[in-house]
DNA sequence: GATAATCCGGTTTTT
DNA sequence: CCGGATTATC
């Protein structure tokens, strides 16, 4: 390979002697190396990626370098990405590039590549190739079936567990017959493995598979040495091949691309180790740290030029990713022209949860007055609980907000049942559906009838609706049942013969009228019930935008996401996991604090690693931003109503001093240092056990409370919320009506007699 | 077969 | 403390 550019670090602005006066569109206003990422064509590439270096836009670019230099047909290009939004964004660039030549290229994630792969050749793995694919709910319900076949306590082993651990087999690429006895583990007696085999079996004979099937299978058929010639095939189509969020890939993943790669080795990973925050999912960040081991004679190409963020913020990420060890090593430096350091990073630290939660508010407000859209600002929290405090706070203020990745459309209950309605149509041989939906509404056919029902259909070893059939022309049912399950199979068959007559979106409605589901959300009283429904309106309704009912199914399982409207301005507040891949304005990071972030149970449950991966998580909130960054703590933090005290967090203390205006609560600490030494005297880094939590509930004494208790009608005063009247007592926590403040519960060390 | 009582757990998530 | 999931009861 020709080393056209010097990749050092001291040399950000190397131009190409013989670079073309104008270059073609799709290497415009490309860095040197960017555009060495997109011209190395032949080898393999890894391409490491710092946050904000134009990633994506190397990647449309390389796809279309190579289509409109002839190297290879639009078919001849494999692109994986992880998530459909990311396959889709790239599509849409490189579209935009190349024209309507881009619907040739094989571009998709992981699953819906391998989903398109298994389909043709499912045969060889067992399956038909209209198997379906089941989501999480399903394996879960599936996996306990099997369980209880198998005869395994299901209360001392959770079938939720069994779950992770097939996931995490199937992540690694294992099929039954390739775990060790040594991973076996504990689980029920050492039986994980067998009923592993077992799930597995009954994946097959339901003509289903799972997600990690999806590419576990194709693994199977790939190396299956009776079927060489699909690999081959494979290999000779794909003479490129790149892949986004290298270090997210699992195992199998990796598996899967170095087979395919193989023939021509034109593989190009892109990824950054720093943002790898997926481990407890199966991602190996090994697999980007040991590519060059895997792919010899690869050229490395690092991109650190960030077009996204201010030098201030540059450098606070660039210290906080340092202490990190294990690191393929990578500074990000400004790339823009003339850069303004711009506004150091904000850390303040509070006193409880909810003095942050107005602060954070409070910033909001200004952030907005100053000229910034709500949009661009955004709350990035650790886990999922810790947005409540903030909903609430933005509630009371009136602020526009969103959730981001809360509860997904396709897994709401009521479009759950109804899809299972659909599949039942669609495939009679869909039992999971089957069963889902047998008894939804309430019609009388419960456990006594589906289990005559399972019988039957495992003695004779057909399946559910194939066993109902039967059964009710026998005499085994009691009449009720007998005919209501008539009657329900009568009603399938009748839905599947208006299949080719009547518009899908139209037949839908019909079938959710005529089961009686829609009728039984419209006699449901509770107040959601209403939304239900409309969410099943807007299910039919999306259902005509495919060509088949079955279309739509496919789409649904591969697709779990639900579009969100874009009309108003909203702050976004949601996860750092969700974070990633965006970018705002403003971001504020709440919650820095030891054992919440870094959280606990990271590091408990996998130590250092743990630590490091949680410091990634850091780095990735604070690279989302482009203008400033608020870092906040609070000292007292109510969690699962028991207050707690808490250290600011280390990656605190790991922030560079001098890119850090440090606040502390006013009146409250001289500064972070005093605080934390007050702080120090009641220390708990971490969370509390049970019993430490029982003996240490009281908060830091801010107001120390006489130790006889307080009555209903003392008049009493509080640090935040000033005077009010005791309105009840119960042990320690009194309701109080503050002058100012109006009712609140707070416990008794809070306050004192007035 | 459907409703009330009780127990447990409570990080991160895509496909 | 809250929500879900299983269990006890009618």
């Amino acid at each position: 390979m020709s080393d056209p550019f010097d990749l050092s670090d001291d040399e950000p602005h190397a131009v190409r002697s013989n670079a073309p006066a104008v270059p073609p569109p799709w290497l415009d206003r490309l860095n040197p190396e960017q555009r060495q990422a997109v011209e190395t064509t032949e080898g393999p590439v890894l391409v490491l990626s710092g946050a904000g270096t134009g990633k994506t836009r190397v990647l449309t670019a390389r796809l279309a370098h190579i289509v409109m230099t002839r190297l290879a047909k639009p078919w001849n290009l494999l692109a994986v990405t992880f998530t459909n939004k990311a396959a889709r964004e790239m599509r849409e660039r490189v579209s935009a590039l190349i024209g309507p030549a881009s619907e040739q290229l094989w571009l998709g994630t992981f699953h819906a590549l391998g989903v398109r792969m298994l389909r043709r050749h499912a045969r060889l793995a067992g399956l038909e190739s209209n198997f379906t694919i089941l989501d999480t709910d399903d394996q879960l319900r599936l996996l306990k079936q099997v369980m209880e076949t198998g005869r395994v306590d299901s209360k001392r082993w959770p079938a939720q567990a069994l779950m992770g651990t097939i996931q995490r087999w199937k992540d690694r690429g294992l099929t039954p017959a390739q775990v060790t006895d040594g991973e076996a583990g504990d689980f029920a007696a050492g039986r994980a493995v067998e009923l592993y085999q077992a799930y597995q079996e009954r994946l097959r004979s339901l003509n289903a598979c799972d997600f990690g099937d999806l590419l576990l299978h194709c693994l199977t058929i790939f190396k299956d040495p009776q079927h060489i010639d699909v690999l081959a095939e494979y290999q000779r189509q794909f003479r490129y091949i790149l892949v986004d969020e290298y270090q997210d890939t699992n195992i199998a993943q990796y598996l899967w691309l170095r087979l395919l790669a193989q023939k021509h080795r034109n593989i190009c990973c892109v990824g950054d180790d720093d943002q790898s925050i997926y481990s407890w999912r199966g991602a190996e960040v090994g697999n980007i740290l040991k590519f060059e081991h895997d792919f010899p004679g690869a050229t490395v190409v690092r991109l650190e030029a960030n077009y996204r963020s201010t030098p201030a913020i540059l450098a606070a990420a660039s210290e906080l990713i340092r202490h990190n060890e294990g690191r393929l090593g990578k500074t990000l430096r400004p790339g823009g022209v003339d850069p303004q350091p711009g506004e150091p990073v904000v850390v303040r630290g509070l006193w409880d949860g909810e003095e942050e939660a107005r602060w954070v508010v409070e910033e909001i407000e200004a952030r907005h007055r100053a000229g910034t859209s709500l949009n661009e600002i955004a709350i990035l929290v650790r886990a999922g609980f810790q947005t409540r405090e903030f909903e609430e706070r933005l509630i009371t203020t009136g602020i526009p907000y969103k959730v981001i990745g809360g509860l997904r459309f396709y897994e709401r209950q009521e479009i759950r049942d109804a899809l299972a309605y659909f599949r039942v149509v669609v495939q009679p041989a869909d039992d999971l559906a089957f069963e889902r939906i047998v008894n939804v509404p309430k019609r009388g056919l419960g456990d006594a009838t589906l289990q005559a029902v399972h019988v039957l259909a495992r003695a004779q070893g057909i399946g559910l609706v194939a066993a109902a059939r039967q059964l009710i022309a026998s005499d085994e049912l009691k009449p009720r049942a007998r005919t209501t399950l008539a009657g329900l199979l009568i009603d399938f068959d009748r839905w599947r013969s208006l299949l080719a007559a009547v518009g899908h979106g139209e037949l839908a409605q019909t079938i959710l009228d005529e089961s009686g589901y829609t009728g039984m959300w419209q006699n449901e009283k509770t107040p959601d019930a209403q939304g239900r429904l409309e969410n099943l309106k807007e299910l039919a309704a999306a259902m005509d935008e495919f060509d088949s009912m079955a279309g739509f199914l496919e789409h649904v399982s591969l697709v779990m996401e639900n579009d969100e409207r874009t009309d108003v301005e909203r702050i976004n507040v949601m996860t750092l996991h969700g974070a990633k891949g965006l970018e705002f304005d403003v971001v504020f990071l709440p919650g820095w604090e030891e054992g919440v972030f870094p959280h606990q149970r990271a590091i408990e449950a996998s130590g250092a690693q743990g630590l490091e991966e949680e410091r990634r998580l850091a780095y990735v909130g604070v690279t989302r931003a482009r203008q400033r960054v608020y870092v906040s703590y609070a000292a007292n933090r109510r969690i699962y109503n028991q207050w707690q005290n808490n250290l600011p967090s280390r990656f605190v203390e790991e922030l560079p001093a001098e890119m850090v205006e440090r606040l502390a609560e006013k009146g409250l600490f001289g500064g972070v240092t005093e605080a934390a030494a007050a702080w120090g005297t009641n220390w708990n880094s971490g969370y509390l056990t049970q019993r430490q939590r029982r003996t240490d509930r009281e908060a830091p004494d801010a107001a120390a409370p006489p130790d006889d208790g307080y009555a209903p009608g003392d008049r009493v005063f509080h640090q935040k919320f000033g005077y009010g009247l005791v309105q009840t007592v119960d042990g320690n926590k009194l309701e109080i009506s503050f002058d100012k403040a109006g009712v609140k519960k707070v416990l008794d060390s809070f306050i004192s007699m007035a």
